[in-house]
DNA sequence: TGATTAAATCGAACCGGTTCGATCAAACTG
DNA sequence: CAGTTTGATCGAACCGGTTCGATTTAATCA
């Protein structure tokens, strides 16, 4: 592999010179600039991003950290993010937690030991040691999908409680008055305010809710099957169910299979969020989805900003909340 | 951030020393290495990554190179990988080149650049230029997945053609005759075992095989979507439908019912290859499955044993290909 | 034309580690 | 006790770049 010593000695120049010729070609004579590339060609140059790191205390990696690759939800941000990053000579590299907090936070630090342009991070965490953490990192960094209180960094999210609202509404509309929630963590963000649309739009609405109809789903895919099966083998069982994600609804609709249940003649679904595959799974499930491109787009502006523009830290943090999107199925049968 | 020196100063030692004591203990005097200790500890010493993967040469990162993370297949992979590499000390970072050759090209040199410890790959190119490309990498490379022909590297994947057997073979013990095939792109070598695992179970079986039946469905989406249109538009249809994997076989799915066709009442299906939530889609389809714990823990073995142990260079590669599994579902029907 | 200023280039220090040959004292050999 | 081996430690070079103050060269001005 061929260093810049080698450059500077085919060109015949120091080589601070070829550095600065290759950083910043406007500060070098023509000539001189002529002979470097040349030489950059002739010996097959290309710069070591480790020493050059090393050497300015920053990469140009970016750290693209959630706890589940595998959703699509995160994977259309990535896709957002790579290209727009890419376009900008920046690369991603994506780490999964698996949802863990220990294991996301040894990734952080990775990261940053790597000299990491910036993050953008779907957190996993919320107490105090996690909040001081993150927040203590100097680094630029954009929080997407979950909103925790106290860290103070930019935040990219959908209104939730509005999706949680939108299908509760929707439910009601359609005549349903027992209405069942599947919930998720309660220390999320995401998940207390979609129950918390669902809680406000019944009271709106005058209808009480049926404390046996709120369960906690935790999100995943066999919490929420076993919440299921508790609100199904219920004497008096909800009319509609209302799954806070899609893994809870997903595992909703495998219960509800499984125990002889049709959908949507014998109960109604509605999720929010979508799945891949979803145009394929009957019936189609009534959902809110994100605008995931939209929000994608965001975080990565939003930290090619904090990036490159050196003024940018001392702007304060900024909450972007995009409207999530109703898509109408035919899980939801009016009664 | 505390230095090396740092700790050489406090500890009263020269600076080699220190390194030599972090990094091989038992050539240290007891009480040196007890002084080093107590000062790492005061200063709050931690080795800059950069710098080691600089003056090493290797750094303790391995990529994860595939097309599509959001792949389940990849996901199991992926996770069974970075378990056992946390185990042993590395980091492992994904990259996605959505299925484009030279972006994933850009992203392997990158992670070359980075001086990655080694590489897990799933190949998406098949000419010679990417070939040599691959084959000039000194770096350990487990690829995976798509075997091709001409890369001397380990590869761990599963037997194609007896997945493509398998569910022929099946079809034909329920009767069917007019079995179509959607298949892959013919430069993967997974798309073309899985099509001979086809066309020979047929030929064996004396069953003549239908050319209009045969169509290319490029394991997308999009491209699998038509390809099902072609074959449902056709005054003579066939009885039953075998995707060479998931995406194919969906969009088929989806096909079918935006055609009013039943399934498997209508026309039967098959599938190679799981996907997320499949237990909720309605039929449950009828598929050979990978067994992705078990490769994604011989291609972290096998990954870690070229990293760690010096003398495995010399090893010739070696293919493992596993048996695939077949999943019934009531997607196929006796005729 | 000599003084002043700007532009181009260079040398050396630095980023934060690793590695290897040299040094030196202690322990061992005959 | 002189000669050799062993173990601990050190100094210096190195990995491959960047950066900044100093120096040389060229251009501008009076």
């Amino acid at each position: 592999m061929a260093t810049i010593r080698d450059v500077a000695k085919l060109a015949d120049v120091s080589v601070s010179t070829v550095s600065l010729a290759l950083s910043n070609p406007a500060r070098v004579s023509p000539k001189t600039l002529e002979k470097i590339r040349q030489a950059v060609a002739a010996v097959g140059y290309v710069a070591d991003p480790l020493a050059q790191s090393l050497a300015r205390g920053r990469s140009r990696m970016i750290g693209f950290v959630v706890g589940n690759v595998g959703n699509p939800f995160f994977g259309d941000i990535r896709r957002e993010l790579e290209n727009y990053a890419l376009d900008h000579q920046h690369f991603v590299v994506v780490t999964d937690s698996s949802g863990k907090t220990d294991r996301e936070r040894a990734m952080v630090e990775h990261l940053i030991g790597l000299k990491a342009a910036g993050l953008a991070l779907a957190p996993s965490g919320y107490d105090r040691d996690y909040i001081d953490f993150i927040g203590g990192l100097n680094v630029p960094i954009v929080c997407f999908d979950q909103k925790v209180a106290g860290i103070e960094r930019d935040f990219v999210g959908s209104d939730n409680h509005l999706a949680g609202a939108m299908l509760t509404e929707h439910l009601l509309q359609l005549g349903h008055r027992r209405i069942a929630f599947i919930a998720g963590p309660s220390h999320m963000h995401t998940a207390t305010e979609r129950y918390r649309g669902f809680v406000d739009t019944m009271a709106n609405a005058g209808v009480e809710v049926n404390p046996n109809f709120v369960v906690d789903g935790q999100f995943t895919r066999t919490a929420g099957y076993e919440a299921a099966m508790r609100l199904l083998i219920q004497p008096e069982r909800p009319t509609a169910i209302l799954g806070a994600n899609n893994a809870v609804a997903l595992s909703a609709l495998q219960a509800m299979q499984e125990l002889g249940f049709r959908c949507p003649d014998d109960i109604s679904l509605a999720m929010i969020d979508n799945v891949q595959w979803s145009s394929v799974i009957t019936p189609r499930i009534t959902m809110v989805v994100q605008d995931t491109l939209a929000l994608g787009g965001i975080i990565a502006r939003r930290l090619m900003h904090r990036i490159t523009s050196p003024q940018s830290a001392v702007e304060p943090p900024q909450d972007f909340v995009l409207t999530p999107k109703f898509v109408p199925g035919n899980s939801c049968r009016r009664i």
